[in-house]
DNA sequence: CAAGGAAACTTGACAGCGTCAAGATGGCAT
DNA sequence: ATGCCATCTTGACGCTGTCAAGTTTCCTTG
């Protein structure tokens, strides 16, 4: 739509891919994601991606990597949003995990799914920390100075990560926010037992 | 290798395909898991499979409900390993659940992705039940009477599929069982506050 | 300013995939 | 014995990712 006249060189054509990627994600879900198809949606012949992405699994990397951006960006709002004491940030940002996941569902399985966690490339994209430095950041005040922060780190990204995975599975039934406060109320006795 | 000579008529193709469907996707991962390669591997046509299952997303929940049934058998040989009292069942069937993971992942993501959460055929096989009712079993102890049991249902399954996925999908690390116990930690302060 | 080379993109081909249509074959009930 | 039906085979279609080779454009270098 915003298609430069560019006769060849399409100029930002890695970005175009990307963001090509991302709709097709979002409409079709993961199997609608393929290089023909976000060949054809940038207006380029179908090999034109080979030239910016290790092929199909460099684009899902490219993609996560803006994923994870987003997913930040999402789980920041939410903390910002609600009680700023340390446990309703800590809340709020899993409440920002949550809608994340719900938000973007093809998305969300491909930043945990079977793509990055392969021995693949070597890892997961570097993106994927900064999501860590929010949950480690609102963990801090609950670490008891000289333990390892990542016991209560691992313990509130499992409960929320798994009630996320959990809840896109369809397992935990319809949308129920009252079920997902009681799941939450568990982080209430996470670090210094009082 | 135990192929009988049967000219036409397999006899036992159904059960066939889908031993080998866990054997491409224990070797190969989830991309290895083909029709065409269960067929070859049966030794059947390329279209034989067509008239027992409905397509490649029948095939995998036949498989998926298979790997239900084993991951059942996990947990429950794992219970049946440790601590008898409630609490120490409860952590028996999480580390059994971990275990599982571990030892197939493919599997796992199989029981947990994107396929089985679709709105596709209506819903998750029916054996997926039938873990549900070990871990339902295992935290009945801990629910105060008159309360729903689905809440620290759903925070136990919530922790242990959270820590689990995380697991294999790279992000906790290389395997620390001290680590995991300490998650698990969290399950003592489950259930009726003492 | 001109020449050359690198980068971006196209075209064409290949094997592998899921799926459908039609034909062949064997077992089973009538 | 006959006829039907489930089972399996063969062949084809469109789609996929990927590679090889050719074409076009831009930029650098002399």
């Amino acid at each position: 739509m915003t298609e430069e006249k560019k006769p060849h060189h399409h100029g930002a054509l890695r970005e175009a891919l990307i963001a090509a990627g991302i709709r097709l994600l979002e409409q079709g879900g993961p199997d609608a994601l393929t290089l023909r198809r976000c060949a054809a949606l940038a207006g380029v012949s179908h090999a034109a991606p080979a030239h910016h992405f290790d092929g199909l699994a460099g684009l899902k990397l490219a993609i996560a990597d803006e994923g994870f951006r987003r997913f930040r960006d999402c789980m920041l709002t939410a903390e910002a949003q609600g009680d700023p004491s340390p446990r309703g940030r800590l809340k709020g940002i899993c409440r920002g995990y949550l809608a994340f996941a719900r938000a973007n569902r093809a998305m969300f399985h491909l930043l945990f799914g079977y793509e990055m966690s392969a021995p693949h490339h070597g890892g997961v994209p570097d993106a994927a920390r900064v999501g860590y430095d929010v949950l480690s950041r609102c963990c801090a005040p609950f670490v008891s100075p000289g333990s390892d922060p990542r016991a209560i780190e691992i313990q509130v990204w499992s409960l929320i990560h798994g009630y996320a995975s959990l809840s896109l599975a369809g397992r935990i039934g319809p949308d129920d926010p009252a079920l997902f406060e009681q799941v939450l109320a568990l982080l209430d006795r996470v670090g210094n037992a009082s």
